[in-house]
DNA sequence: TGCCTTGTGTGCTGTACCACACAGACACCC
DNA sequence: GGGTGTCTGTGTGGTACAGCACACAAGGCA
């Protein structure tokens, strides 16, 4: 059961060379595009490059092409945890879109890659059109939703081992690649448990050939089993996933509205 | 440091009579209230209503203009944990709004009231008009997304004691009573934790006066004094409350845009 | 009046994880 | 080569809960 998104290597161009491969972004009917395509940069959004700043205003949107984001709460006390990720599928920014500047979440690249940056109020403007990009934001803040809320449950009730497995298996999903690259020190604070503890439960799957991993480099080698290892967590949020993003006949993947 | 919303009776009649007390559609134009009034249908609100099941559509959207919904995020094994509550600030169907049809979330009364049912449709339809509703829909969904994202943390760092009393809180401010209705087994599910684990906490509680309670009736008697005991996520989550409803001359409240 | 359901108090053992400390292993730089 | 920083492995003791069992008390209903 892998996922629409997976093990399919980044093409080195795009399928449709005048459009970005952020999936929204090559959604977008031409006149829609049009409108924010002259707004957009693109950046090199290296390791750990932080996108917003808790309670900072939001100032640009970043549609990601390659590479993973990472969303964490955070509290006055440096306590922190990861509340979701985000691949070419979507954007950072998404409080911007409602109309709010600020949220109290770090938001940091997990894996690098490229993408499109542009002023979150010409978004704003577009996305108030009502059109496609409405209906894309919509879908897109949904898929986040539902990936918050069972974190929510996740944290809660489920053990580190199960909670790294489910980590690894949705990065590797956004990221559309096994190898990721993460030192125990980050998953730490990704699950909000000491870095020994991952140690533990990392070594445990490494220890059952379902991942290897060697200074920060991890590779998912058992999909399937490493599934089994987490917890139904990560079922329940990839369904949604593989039911609004479809792989088309040319290879490329699209939203189902 | 009370909120806006606390210790505010409820009127008996409403203050503009001829429109709900739920803040959203108190605030709509004429026009737009218009379009949904002949589809609002007045439901009561009994304790533990189940307004929404896992995974089912979402048929109805309920407009709350007394009583408090809890939205629960749950697991095919029975696991359950609360993600987030709302009060006549809002409204439960959000992902309806949002084109996806269901989620896995139980949505269930936690605090008897009454409110209002309309086809989904019917709201989606004027929610895709761009007016007011959409701005008031977009605000109320950053505050659940705000809600959700700091429980994700909350839930992993911090101890049961400082959790109750942050429910507590939040509870009231959304119930506008210091009053509620909550028996320690269904703190314990809204916690996740054990039924035990809540009496010894909340034992702590009532012991230091904060709080009194009786056979599933609690009593906020000290809100400064449980605030102190909250973990900041309470001040986190309150704090884009307060910035987004105010309280008018005329006394009732509103969302500022 | 007694029964029965619901709500609460308390004690016990087990364990997942924290907090901290330190040591080994690998990578890059001079 | 040696030095230094980064990443990982391991141990020790402590704690906040889980999980379970049971006793009791208050109110609804016969």
């Amino acid at each position: 059961m892998p996922t629409a998104l997976t093990s399919i290597p980044h093409p080195s161009t795009p399928l449709n060379s005048t459009r970005p491969r952020n999936i929204i972004l090559s959604q977008l009917p031409a006149d829609e595009y049009a409108a924010l395509a002259k707004h957009l940069v693109p950046v090199e959004l290296p390791l750990d490059k932080r996108l917003s700043e808790p309670n900072l205003p939001i100032e640009f949107i970043y549609f990601l092409n390659t590479g993973l984001i990472s969303t964490d709460a955070v509290t006055l006390k440096g306590e922190q945890v990861e509340v979701g990720v985000i691949g070419r599928e979507g954007f950072a920014g998404l409080p911007a879109l409602l109309d709010q500047p600020q949220m109290s979440h770090s938001v940091i690249i997990q894996g690098s890659g490229e993408g499109l940056r542009i002023r979150s109020a010409v978004v704003r403007a577009e996305f108030l059109k009502g059109g496609m990009l409405q209906k894309l934001v919509h879908a897109f803040a949904y898929l986040q939703l539902v990936q918050i809320a069972q974190s929510v449950l996740c944290n809660r009730m489920h053990e580190v081992e199960a909670r790294l497995a489910r980590w690894l298996l949705t990065s590797a999903d956004r990221m559309e690649s096994e190898f990721l690259h993460l030192t125990q020190e980050f998953l730490s604070q990704m699950l909000g448990v000491q870095r020994s503890t991952v140690t533990v439960a990392a070594g445990e799957l490494q220890r059952d050939g379902l991942i290897g991993y060697s200074r920060g480099r991890i590779h998912i080698i058992d999909r399937a089993g490493l599934i089994a290892r987490a917890c139904e967590c990560y079922g329940i949020v990839n369904a949604p996933y593989e039911r609004l993003l479809k792989r088309g006949e040319n290879g490329d993947v699209s939203y189902v509205l």
